[in-house]
DNA sequence: CGAAACTTTGACAAACGTCAACACAGGTGG
DNA sequence: CCACCTGTGTTGACGTTTGTCAAAGTTTCG
């Protein structure tokens, strides 16, 4: 579906303002990001399908044929790694703005599960048309490379957290993550609700769900958090802060 | 240094024949991997200078300003990553025919440091040509997003290693990952000198270097390996494999 | 309302880290 | 050429963190 708004009606309902790039209000977060309002309506000549996803249900799984990009327009999603051997892997979680399926362009075979963690939707970028768009399109290219190159450093940060952190400084640096996403995306940063299970947040942070529960727990005793299941409140930023600033080891 | 061999000498020396792309013999291990013979002459025109770094010396720093990609041509190297409290991880392990550098492209700096191992060659690939060269070249920019892709590939490969193997099936993935890269550049896969400390094996693994060792001499006692200081020589590659493949967790 | 999925907590075990001592190799300067 | 120094690797004893297993409480959803 395309925005198809007349010219006539300046003033459009909120619904179908949403559908075009130019006018989403994820555009700072989303592909577009840097991208002048010219360029954007380019743009969406290749965004012009959305998909919505139901909680539970993936967007592609690991082996799929690879032909798009999603664009996370609304809900929450995991990635998950699963080994031959049956070992799993949570690599990340995307809400908002953030573009999942990277990893399929590889070998045109996605490497990954897409799973929504509730209900959802994203616009589906044909990477085909995402490719020859970005041969006459100079910004659009510079800025597809930067998320790709983004999503790598993201990865080295991972790889710190599971490499030298110890289970209170994983959480708290997960935690802190995303409650930076969600205040860039105008939601509370202190009232978080967890859309994902302690098992979920486990695999992800390398990290058992007893001993995630155990530490969200411990860090309520302490007075850092209010834990009511997945209901958190933020009450002591500076002090996971501290936590995660200051190695021990 | 451009390859300027006239056409009047078809035989070229070996020296100057490594000088091209379509020459080399890492082409299909590198950048150029999928083009035709006649894209790689456009490639050279990219890739037109060497740099050597002496054994210890960064190729790169977080931090630096970002202009460039490199490519291995001889020697080592391993990236890193440092947090401002000072916890380092190493986030891989590059050697010939690998690309250096896909991190600074998302802010036009770098974020992890590039140290050669031993004295090491790369090809400078200055980033603004490649993308304005992807401009009028599909295969060169599919190849170019499908080494990104890779890229975040590998790192969720490294994520599922350091989140739910324990410290032997690190180090049998590891050394199997490594002889298996030695072995597609025509190296023996059985003798392996390895050209990293323990400390940076446990960095990048998630272990102490007192774990690797004792790994290591552990996989030495059930006749797995034959361990010499960095002289490492794999006897029973398949009980390694099975190692990895077979989850106790 | 009841089953299934998720979360919390405790007791105990295993894996890995810490600290320390010593061995070994390579390079430098006397 | 040897002595020495420094960086690296090995090994042991012990401590801490995290995982495992189990039971019970809580929420969600059909």
């Amino acid at each position: 579906m395309q925005n198809s708004t007349p010219h006539s009606t300046p003033i459009r309902p909120v619904e179908s303002l949403q559908v075009a790039c130019a006018s989403c209000n994820l555009r700072e977060l989303c592909l577009p990001l840097g991208l002048s309002t010219n360029d954007l309506d380019r743009l969406d000549t290749l965004v012009n399908r959305r998909r919505t996803v139901p909680k539970g249900e993936q967007l592609f799984r690991s082996g799929d044929n690879f032909a798009a990009l999603y664009a996370v327009r609304t809900g929450f999603f995991k990635t998950s790694v699963t080994s031959e051997d049956g070992r799993d892997q949570v690599t990340g979680f995307q809400m908002a703005g953030e573009l999942l399926g990277l990893d399929g362009i590889s070998t045109d075979r996605h490497h990954c599960d897409a799973t929504a963690l509730e209900d959802s939707s994203v616009c589906v970028i044909n990477y085909a048309d995402l490719e020859s768009l970005s041969q006459h399109f100079t910004a659009l290219q510079h800025s597809f490379h930067k998320i790709m190159s983004r999503e790598i450093v993201r990865d080295q940060g991972v790889m710190l957290l599971l490499g030298s952190m110890r289970a209170e400084e994983r959480l708290a640096a997960f935690l802190l993550n995303l409650t930076e996403r969600l205040e860039a995306r105008g939601f509370s940063g202190t009232a978080v609700v967890l859309r994902m299970t302690r098992e979920e947040i486990g695999s992800y942070l390398g990290l058992k769900l007893e001993t995630v529960s155990r530490t969200f727990s411990k860090f309520q005793d302490e007075g850092l958090l209010e834990v009511k299941q997945r209901q958190i409140r933020v009450l002591r930023a500076d002090a996971l802060q501290q936590m995660v600033a200051n190695a021990t080891r």
